[in-house]
DNA sequence: AGCCTGACCTAGG
DNA sequence: TCCTAGGCCAGGC
């Protein structure tokens, strides 16, 4: 019920299908630089609502799917991303900095 | 209330 | 270049 919980679940809504963004960027855009690892614990609790969070698509300022091992399965991560045309090599993002989406330049006059 | 943890990030050695 | 430590904030126990 936390309004920071919202954001985040807003701003990752928002992420267009075959682009990614960061756990600190989301934070950054936020204006909690530090609130990184918040960002991460918001898409644990994300897979408690009804809404669809679309999750796979944030990953770590490295580009690697960190977060894939919470997924159910082995690869569900990694296959929703590639079902987006993004490639993905031993969980690592290649073309990372071609899909990567910015909230903060992308969102500057929202929320 | 206090302590531990976590899908992160940056800086210093 | 790799490894370690610290900060950050919310939730669970």
């Amino acid at each position: 019920m936390s309004s920071f919980y919202d954001k985040i679940y807003e701003v990752v809504k928002q992420i267009p299908v075959g682009r990614v963004t960061s756990y600190g960027a989301i934070a950054e855009y936020l204006g909690s630089k530090g609130g990184a690892r918040m960002v991460g614990w918001a898409m644990n609790s994300a897979h408690n609502l009804k809404e669809h969070i679309p999750a796979h698509r944030v990953v770590n300022r490295n580009g690697m799917l960190s977060g894939k091992h919470h997924f159910p399965g082995e690869n569900m991560m990694q296959e929703l991303l590639e079902s987006e045309g993004i490639i993905i090599i031993n969980d690592q993002i290649q073309n990372f900095d071609d899909v990567f989406w910015n909230p903060v330049t992308e969102l500057h006059h929202l929320l």
